[in-house]
DNA sequence: CAGTGAGCGAGCTTCCGCTTGACTT
């Protein structure tokens, strides 16, 4: 029998500190909360004090038996759970449902996984704080009340299945402001002037632009013929120190922020790596939104810095969390023995090792210092100057192992940019100067990452959040990640050389967008409904607002169920009165685009039970159905013609008969088709379906029959109705209508027709197949079930 | 897998934060 159970969250961590504790400690861990509201039912009881009802979840089942086992046969419990509002409700689940009355049951706390940290916390036990318990009970069920009372309403409103909630309705509200911003940016242009003057030796070029920007060409045409008479000289050199500091050791969101600008990783691509790194104990825990290091690690970190670089390269640091609501229940996300440069792993996992290994050491490392030079250089009787800048490296410092890189597009200006040498009162020559339009650039769209980071600033969403909101805005169809042409403009060059002014126009691309987040109509939709209805709850303060009473309950100054009656009986009431009114009083995100002048009808555009749809006529009209159509891929209904309707409506148009059957043009489910002899060919991505050719539809239909009967491997004269197929994951057999797997490493050639009944027979039973491919996307329901 | 969208109604969808695997295609 073991003395001591430890709990704690992670099994990883029980591992590591399994091991300094010894033989009298059996560590075990809750993987997390073990209890929690029902996922299907409300679980606040509203008439009593808002009670949270728990339960514990049937794939904790099994664990908690364990646990309770476990607890049993021990005489000390030591709840070791995170430091923090989670942390604490943790401890306080798991002292609730372990039959603990007669045993002692410390609350232990530690921030770092190292021995004398975790010796230090069994010296000082305490109990559990029920006052930050309460806090998260609060945050628990404002989050509920929030995400339940506000969802039913988009189903009645608008469309089933959708969601808000206090984290994800902020972060698609952002996204549409932002949308919104740049549909509405006015670019505007200005003339930036650049020189190269000779030096006296007539030979050495320095480049310098000019402190002023022009509004107009003609300004800039009239200062360039200036310019051309004027009789330049240095001014004046100036030099000044420049210094620059290395940013922070990583937390959970500057970790994703720079895994994405440096490698490419998604948000949960990342995470997915830096899970296995921890768990293969290369680096300490991945979710947390602190910047400690612990004293030992500093100790290493110095060690290395001075054998590998030398003293004057260390400066220990000691960095400090701003974001908003930090809880900083953990160390910052660090290699364990940063002495390990290479790690053995993946491809991945050695690039983003690699990356927390050297931002973890620049974090320790002295500044770079530079020598900032600026050489100002005025004609007589002109306004303004011109500047070169020059900066040199004195001292690398942290910049030698890493540097951080920035969300601007823009290039990174050089640091070492020599100045050829000057002397003050220098006569230089104009060689030639350029005055060329500049515009304005429109604010950026967001990144995953740069999502995380507006969020994490507004303090909205926690480290082990920020991957799944992201990828539930997009589930609901709020969001998509996009990609957007970038188009083209005329700008303006105005060359001086020789005394002679030459224009020239030029052409660039602008604004083009790879892998941004962009809105839906449904997240356009949806986000103005809310804002409208509950701008309250999707104030990008409000969870700043709500944190801070919960600071407060969790100082024991405020009653927990007190707060969230204040909240609710403010809230429910609107609640009540948006669910009043149904989806056919008003159409919420209607947009009405006129009249069809062949028939008279009503053309308006909204979204649909199936997303985005146009109709022509209306319902009240009693002679007449209204008709419907789908709203192609990259159609808007905030953006889109009466004439593209229209045409949406010539649809599906006949193309004439060929062998006998005739061809129709048509747009499903799946985007636009041919149909012809009840065969579907896709139409493909770009071609305007209303443009396709009777030829050109035929072609479409012959290449398609072409590739099915190069995917044919085998046909039995026997079963015409079966056959052995080769698709995009290999070998296959359809037979009825339905595909089965074959086993790899089989001849699919040797295959007899014996063989693929057999296959047929014992293939699994497919559970609801028809139904899953219908409601698009609900992998997440079938598993709640289980 | 491809012409859905009205209406009838049953039953379902939904939140945020802690944690890891177990699952197909």
């Amino acid at each position: 029998m073991i003395q001591n159970l430890v709990i704690v969250e992670s099994p990883a961590k029980a591992k590591t500190i399994g091991k300094f504790l010894g033989k009298d400690f059996q560590v075990l861990s809750s993987y997390g909360h073990i209890r929690d509201l029902s996922p299907h039912k409300f679980s606040v009881d509203i008439e009593h004090g808002y009670a949270p009802k728990y339960e514990i979840p049937t794939d904790k089942k099994k664990l908690v038996k364990d646990l309770k086992s476990a607890a049993s046969s021990a005489e000390v419990i030591w709840l070791a759970s995170d430091e923090d509002r989670e942390g604490e409700a943790i401890a306080w689940h798991l002292s609730e449902v372990l039959d603990i009355k007669d045993k002692t049951v410390n609350r232990i706390v530690f921030h770092e996984i190292t021995k004398p940290a975790i010796q230090n916390a069994i010296q000082n036990p305490r109990s559990i704080n029920n006052d930050l318990v309460d806090a998260q009970q609060a945050r628990r069920v404002l989050d509920r009340i929030v995400g339940f009372e506000l969802s039913p309403v988009l189903w009645k409103r608008i469309k089933p299945s959708l969601s808000a909630g206090r984290v994800q309705s902020v972060a698609v509200r952002i996204i549409v402001e932002r949308e919104r911003e740049i549909a509405e940016f006015k670019t505007q242009s200005q003339y930036k002037t650049t020189a190269q003057f000779l030096l006296s030796d007539k030979k050495t070029i320095l480049e310098a632009e000019l402190n002023h920007k022009f509004s107009t060409e003609e300004e800039a045409r009239q200062y360039l013929e200036l310019c051309s008479k004027g009789q330049f000289k240095v001014r004046d050199i100036v030099k000044k120190p420049g210094k620059r500091s290395p940013a922070g050791p990583f937390t959970t969101s500057t970790l994703q922020q720079e895994a994405a600008r440096k490698l490419g990783y998604s948000v949960a691509q990342t995470m997915r790596i830096a899970q296995k790194l921890y768990e293969d104990g290369h680096i300490t825990y991945m979710r947390t939104d602190s910047m400690n290091l612990s004293a030992l690690a500093i100790n290493d970190l110095s060690n290395l810095i001075r054998e590998q670089y030398g003293e004057q390269y260390l400066q220990v640091r000691k960095y400090h969390q701003k974001a908003k609501g930090a809880q900083e229940a953990h160390e910052a996300i660090r290699p364990t023995y940063v002495s390990k440069e290479k790690i053995a792993g993946t491809a991945q996992e050695k690039k983003l090792y690699d990356l927390i290994r050297k931002r973890t050491i620049a974090s320790q490392m002295a500044d770079m210092l530079t020598e900032r030079t600026t050489i100002y250089i005025e004609s007589e009787g002109l306004d303004h100057h011109f500047s070169a800048l020059g900066e040199v490296v004195l001292f690398s410092g942290f910049y030698s192992v890493y540097k951080e890189d920035t969300d601007d597009d823009q290039p990174q200006e050089e640091n070492t940019n020599l100045l050829p040498k000057v002397e003050i009162n220098e006569a230089l020559t104009l060689k030639e100067a350029k005055s060329t339009e500049r515009f304005t650039q429109r604010p950026a769209r967001y990144t995953e990452a740069s999502l995380v980071k507006k969020l994490e600033e507004l303090g909205i969403g926690r480290p082990s959040t920020y991957a799944p909101t992201i990828q539930t805005i997009q589930q609901r169809e709020y969001v998509i990640k996009g990609d957007r042409e970038g188009k083209k403009r005329n700008y303006v060059q105005l060359e001086l050389k020789d005394k002679q002014i030459n224009k020239t126009e030029l052409t660039e691309t602008y604004g083009a967008d790879k892998n941004k987040l962009i809105p839906t109509d449904i997240g356009i939709v949806v986000n103005d409904f809310l804002v409208e209805q509950f701008g309250g709850i999707v104030d990008l303060n409000f969870t700043a607002k709500v944190e801070d009473e919960f600071d407060h309950i969790a100082e024991g100054k405020l009653q927990w169920n007190k707060v969230i009656d204040s909240f609710y009986k403010k809230f429910h009431p609107k609640v009540e009165e948006a669910a009043s009114i149904s989806k056919q009083e008003e159409r919420v995100g209607e947009r009405i685009l006129g009249t069809d002048p062949k028939t008279g009808l009503q053309v308006s555009v909204r979204i649909g039970r199936y997303g985005p749809m146009a109709q022509l006529g209306t319902t009240e009209d009693e002679d007449q159905k209204p008709r419907f159509a789908s709203l192609p891929q990259g159609k808007s209904i905030v953006t889109i013609s009466l004439e593209e309707v229209l045409d949406l409506f010539a649809m599906p148009k006949d193309l004439g008969e060929f062998e006998g059957k005739t061809i129709t043009i048509g747009i499903g489910r799946f985007g636009p088709y041919v149909r012809h002899n009840n065969k579907f060919v896709s139409i493909p991505k770009g071609t305007d379906p209303l443009d396709v050719t009777y030829e050109e539809a035929i072609e479409l239909i012959k290449n398609k029959r072409e590739a099915e009967e190069k995917s044919i491997i085998k046909i039995f004269d026997e079963e015409p109705d079966l056959q052995v197929r080769v698709g995009r994951f290999g070998p296959y057999i359809k037979y009825q209508g339905s595909n089965y797997k074959i086993a790899k490493g089989t001849d699919a050639q040797q295959l007899s027709l014996d063989d693929c009944k057999k296959i047929i027979e014992e293939a699994p039973k497919k559970k609801s197949r028809a139904k899953s491919s219908k409601t698009t996307k609900s992998k997440s329901s079938k598993k709640a079930t289980k």
